[in-house]
RNA sequence: GGCGACAUAGCCAAGUGGCUAAGGCACGAGUCUGCAAAACUCUGAUCCCCGGUUCGAAUCCGGGUGUCGCCUCCA
């Protein structure tokens, strides 16, 4: 069945054709490791973690290949403040290994919980130096870069075309609202392939042009061209990647090759908070640990992403991942139920659901049209293990472990409370319902909840 | 100032020219249970406004209104 995928370079849905059918050549623009992956963050490795997994249905082999961030990334992209490793590790007085190492290892338990397969290579840029050097050095050679005194330029207007991903005119920028502007730069637009380091500064290397370190774009066309080649079949990242950090990174790969290096660009919308931004200075930055500490498991938050194509625009809201524990709590009852079914279902039936929800999934992803499919199957009035066979098949895109027990929320129950739902457990086997209520009441009281299931009674905050 | 996205039932959201406009959550009704909860079943919208194209538009075109984003840190 054919793929399309909506291409950022074409701005068209095309029809997906790889390189080599054998296997699919992926790079993803990886975290930058300073600070804690926000749950925007987590949206964009989500669908990458789809598109890896749709691209599996299909049959394909993968080579994805994801950069870890660890220098060369400023505090602004005109090339301009401190590097975010330095400043972080400044503000936890650490080193910036201890900073990269730190965050490096809280971003991978982020996507175990959340059941994001990793990448087949995962490369952190400080361990690229001299591939960065000699992709710089290649770019001087070709006429695309020049020295000054603070760091070594890429030409832009030495390109037929910039920017290309992005539908704007340079001149209608506000260019000269950027501030300092460099009168040693031959464009506004030229950035920093390759920066000179300032004596005492932490993160430093050896080059031509003496101690340095390393712009922010070069680390991912060069980590790109030595692990995928020099043109490879998908790039992937978040939208906010798409004016600067992606511009440069095809401009810089024209320049050294001749070539655009990949040859379809996905990118993820953002994840707005209650309508708006999600950003440090508003205060509303979240976790996936802020949403764990609330006692859903991380997998709501997968799913709750499903509610909303990855090109538009996802509100979150706790309503909405109250809605997602619920959904997830009904799909794993509902896969339960066919698993112990024994009614017949028809072949016909099941082609039907499983075209329809592949089609759905090659059709740019699209998460929401295929969880109604996933729902249809899930509510079909007969129940039976053919059912629930396809739905773990349809699982091994959605990753939601629906034959997994939901987490049990692990909840430190005080003994002041544990003893009155005993009581009322004596209570309600003598049918003393009067007592079993007044307890029930009580326990409310004091800030609990008691429900009782077929498993017994629950407690809840 | 420049560029762009979006506007579908209470909320989230799919659908981009044509069967009765997917699906999830909430609400309501019911089944079940001592009650409550859970679970299960059922139930709801003519698609922001105006005009146009068409046999036919939520879907295309023009205008308007509104919300949001990017150009400055961010996936």
């Amino acid at each position: 069945m054919d793929i399309y995928f909506y291409n950022t370079l074409t701005r068209k849905k095309e029809k997906f054709k790889p390189i080599n059918k054998n296997e699919i050549r992926i790079y993803s623009c990886g975290p930058t490791v300073y600070k804690d992956a926000t749950i925007g963050n987590m949206r964009t490795n989500i669908m990458q973690d789809i598109l890896r997994r749709v691209l599996k249905y299909n049959g394909y082999k993968l080579k994805h290949a994801m950069n870890i961030t660890d220098v060369g990334h400023l505090v602004s992209d005109g090339d301009e403040g401190e590097d975010k490793m330095l400043k972080s590790a400044r503000e936890e007085h650490k080193t910036p290994l201890e900073i990269a190492k730190h965050y490096t290892e809280l971003f991978f338990e982020d996507l175990k919980a959340l059941n994001i397969e990793t990448p087949e290579i995962i490369c952190k840029a400080t361990d690229h130096i001299p591939e960065m050097l000699e992709y710089v050095e290649k770019l001087m050679k070709n006429g695309y870069a020049y020295e000054t005194s603070t760091a070594i330029y890429f030409d832009i207007s030495k390109l037929d075309q910039y920017p290309i991903l992005s539908n704007i005119n340079l001149d209608d920028q506000k260019a000269g609202a950027r501030v300092d502007v460099d009168t040693e730069k031959r464009n506004p637009y030229d950035f920093a392939l390759w920066i000179k380091a300032p004596k005492n500064h932490l993160m430093k290397w050896d080059s031509p042009w003496g101690p340095s370190y390393p712009g922010w774009h070069i680390e991912c066309s060069a980590m790109g061209q030595k692990y995928l080649g020099e043109q490879f079949d998908i790039h992937t990242g978040g939208i906010d990647l798409i004016p600067t950090h992606h511009e440069n990174e095809i401009a810089q790969s024209k320049g050294e090759c001749g070539k655009i290096p990949a040859n379809y660009w996905i990118h993820g919308e953002y994840l707005l908070i209650d309508g708006g931004k999600m950003s440090k200075s508003l205060g509303n930055v979240y976790l996936i640990k802020d949403i764990t500490k609330r006692g859903y498991d991380a997998l709501v938050y997968k799913l709750f992403s499903y509610s909303c194509h990855y090109r538009n625009k996802l509100n979150f809201t706790w309503e909405g991942i109250d809605a997602a524990a619920k959904s997830l709590e009904r799909l794993k009852n509902g896969y339960q139920t066919h698993k112990n079914g024994n009614d017949i279902v028809e072949d016909e039936k099941i082609k039907d659901l499983e075209k329809r929800f592949h089609e759905a999934i090659n059709d740019d992803l699209n998460m929401p049209l295929a969880m109604g499919v996933v729902w249809e199957a899930v509510r079909y009035e007969k129940k039976s293990t053919k059912i629930a066979e396809l739905l773990l098949k349809f699982d091994t895109v959605l990753g939601l472990k629906i034959d997994e027990e939901q987490k049990a929320k692990k909840l430190e129950i005080p003994e002041e409370i544990l003893k009155l739902v005993e009581k009322r457990k004596q209570a309600r086997e003598e049918k003393n319902w009067e007592e079993s209520d007044r307890l029930r009441d009580l326990i409310k009281e004091k800030g609990y909840e008691v429900k009782d299931t077929k498993d017994g009674m629950q407690v809840f905050y």
